[in-house]
Formats: C-alpha cells, sequence, structure tokens
DNA sequence: AAGTGGTGTTCAGTATATTGAAAAAAGAGT
DNA sequence: ACTCTTTTTTCAATATACTGAACACCACTT
C-alpha cells in the first residue's frame, strides 16, 4: 500500500499564505533593488500595475504563471525568488579518525561519510574503499538521483543501467543512480573512490 | 540610472504558462507515483478534490498559495516541483589526462572538474591541487550554496565568513560558500583536496 | 441483481484574480 | 506657487480560481 501523506505542516493555513505573501513583498524589495517603477516591470512582464501593485501590498495571491512572469521580468529563477534566508554559516569538519561517520565496513566494503549527517540530504559525499573483488550494489535510488565518482586508488568498474564502464586512478564519472548501479573492484588491490550522490 | 528589465522571454504567453501547465502535469505524477487518491491529497493540502483535478487536467491555473500547500502536502519543495526533467541517463566519463577538464592552471593551484561540464550546474565537482603557500579564494556563490571538501593530501585552511579550520590528510568539512572563502595550503609541500560545491 | 464504497469529473455558486481607465499622490522643474 | 510628468492606488467590470455537492463510473461484496 501506498505511503499516506504526512500530516503536513503547510496545511495549516499559516505556512503556505506565509511563503505567498513573503513572496510578494520580496519582489516590491526586488523592483525597488533596481529602481524600476511599476509600469517598467509591468511591460517587462506582461502584468498590469493595477496587480502588481496589489501583489506587492499583499492584497492579491498571484496564480503560479503571473508569478514565473514576475520572476522572469525581475530576471531571476522562482526559486530564488521562493528561497528562505540561508541558515547560519559554520565550518562543520569531520575528522579522518571519527568511526561514527562509517557507515559500512565488511568484507567487501568500508564507506565513510564526508559530508555531516544532520544536513538536508540532498547531496551526499562518501568516500568509498573497495577489496580486491570487493562489489558495492546499490538498488535505484529515488527518481533523478546521480552519482559523481572519481578514483583516488587502484581501478574500478561501474555499472549503471546495464552500461558498464572501467575507470583507472584519477578518472571520474557521472552517471544515473536512479536505477539498480555497482562500483565493482575487479584489481587484485584494493580500490578507494570518491562518491557524490546526488538526490534530485 | 537603474538597469533596464532584459527584453524577457517569460513575457511571451508561451513559457511561463508553459512552466505553469508543467507544474500541473507534474503534480498527477507525483500524485499518481504515490498511489494516492485525489481525496488523499485533498485531505493532505486543503484543496478541493475538483480544484485539484481542474489543475492535473490544466483547465485551472493555481495562485502560488495553493500550489505551495500542494508541494508540501506531497512532501516536496516548490524549486522541485518547479524543476524540469532529468537528462537522459549514461555513464560519462572524464579520463585522468584530459586536459579540456582543466579549469585553472597557475602558480597558486591547479583545478580539474570532475563533474561534466554540459550538466545542470546544480552541483559541482572538483580536484584542486595547491602548491605551497598556494591560495584559491572565492567570491560569494549565490545565496545558499555551500561546498563540502575533503583532503586527499596534504594540509589545507578552510575560511569562510570569517571562520578559519585547519584540515589534514581525510578530514573533511562543510562550509558556506555563499560569502567570501578560501582554502589555503600553509605547508611546505603540495595539497590535493576534493570540492562538491552545491548550489542551491 | 442490489448495495456499498472509492475515485474522478461536472456543475453552479461564491470569492478573488486581473484588467484598463480614472483618480490621487508624489516628484521635478520653473 | 504653479505646472507638468511620473508613479501609485482606486475603481468597476470581466475572467477565472475555488468550493461543496451532485453525478458518473468502476470494483467488490452479499
Amino acid at each position: 500500500m501506498a505511503k499516506e501523506p504526512r500530516n503536513s505542516p503547510t496545511h495549516s493555513t499559516g505556512s503556505a499564505e506565509d511563503v505567498s505573501r513573503s513572496v510578494c513583498r520580496r519582489i516590491r524589495e526586488l523592483r525597488k533593488d533596481r529602481k524600476w517603477s511599476l509600469d517598467t516591470l509591468s511591460r517587462a512582464s506582461g502584468v498590469s500595475r493595477s496587480m502588481l501593485s496589489q501583489i506587492e501590498r499583499e492584497l492579491a495571491n498571484p496564480t503560479l504563471a503571473v508569478t514565473v512572469r514576475i520572476a522572469g521580468a525581475l530576471g531571476i529563477s522562482m526559486a530564488e525568488l521562493l528561497e528562505q534566508m540561508p541558515s547560519s554559516p559554520m565550518i562543520e569538519v569531520i575528522r579522518a579518525e571519527d568511526h561514527s561517520h562509517i557507515f559500512r565496513s565488511d568484507k567487501d566494503c568500508r564507506i565513510r561519510t564526508l559530508s555531516p549527517l544532520h544536513l538536508e540530504k540532498d547531496v551526499e559525499f562518501y568516500e568509498v574503499t573497495l577489496t580486491p573483488g570487493g562489489i558495492l550494489e546499490s538498488a535505484p535510488h529515488f527518481e533523478g538521483t546521480r552519482e559523481f565518482l572519481t578514483v583516488q586508488k587502484g581501478r574500478v568498474q561501474v555499472i549503471s543501467d546495464g552500461e558498464t564502464e572501467e575507470l583507472n586512478r584519477a578518472d571520474s564519472a557521472s552517471y544515473r543512480a536512479d536505477v539498480t548501479h555497482q562500483i565493482r573492484n575487479p584489481g587484485r588491490s584494493e580500490a578507494v573512490v570518491f562518491l557524490v550522490v546526488i538526490y534530485q
């Protein structure tokens, strides 16, 4: 059975409407940053001055198409228009001897996580060590997931979607990870790769 | 005088409305992926079944607030809802001796790109080699950008937003890259790091 | 066959998005 | 102060977003 929806926080009147309202305020800020009048933005976007005025004062909730048009006219992406304030800055360090980041360690391979565990998991960074003959096989990740991999030591084969590539030291590869994929060490000695997993 | 708006491509009826329409189709796909009924999504999002049906069939253009609510109910960000389709699957290999991926090579450092050049640039992977005393200084990237870095050889200092950390071999770090940031080699020998840049 | 429940669409009514024109407000120049 | 221009807001009308209820269809059970 399909997983039921989470009790969605955006169901509450507050949050989605807050997002919408902050977009409206942002539009005015961006316009003023550029020293544009409502007329200028209107001509660039094809949205009436009247509507722009109402949007900026949070008196109307624009449709998606209108919002996209305004973003385009301002020369920014929707993502930028929608984005939240960045979280607090910090350099987070994972030391070489930090065993809490050992993700896996068995006869085939050892995996060490190089990105912080608590970050939003859209990109992950790993060091993978494969013993001779060792195989790391992965089931498909979410649709759209890709991986970048570079070989630090030894030689590996990368298999994705029935396609196989042989990589030597300092070679790198980008491939689909939303299908079954493997990394294999066909050699007589240990292989080490760095792996970036991009969930999308 | 303020820079005038570009002749905006989204001013044409096509493009913004195309974005809006593809979002509507996407909502149906995502709902069906989850094996949810319109009723389930309606209860999760607080948007009527009737409206969801019209949205999915591209008969209505949802307001921004309604779109945000649907995205939240589906458990995805607006950015994900708005993003384009992934490109075709393939293992793309960059060989060690491929000089077209040398991004920079001067007295301070050498940068080699490990991710394909033509991919959508939301994540990039680099190998950075710093000569003794060499400094790689970067101006702020787009807001929200972060970097992951791991040291393959030698020792480096990472500076971001006025904060400095010292990293040794096999240490790794995650830090903000939407502020001025630097990687420095304070040592007497060459240092090599792998760098993941995540634009967000 | 009849009844029940689930799913998606249609319908009719209400709310609000969106417009162009007019009015009001603000700014610039003499 | 006055005049003119630019900018923003208001207004009234039209279009459409959005709703809840009814309808249509399907699958399953008795």
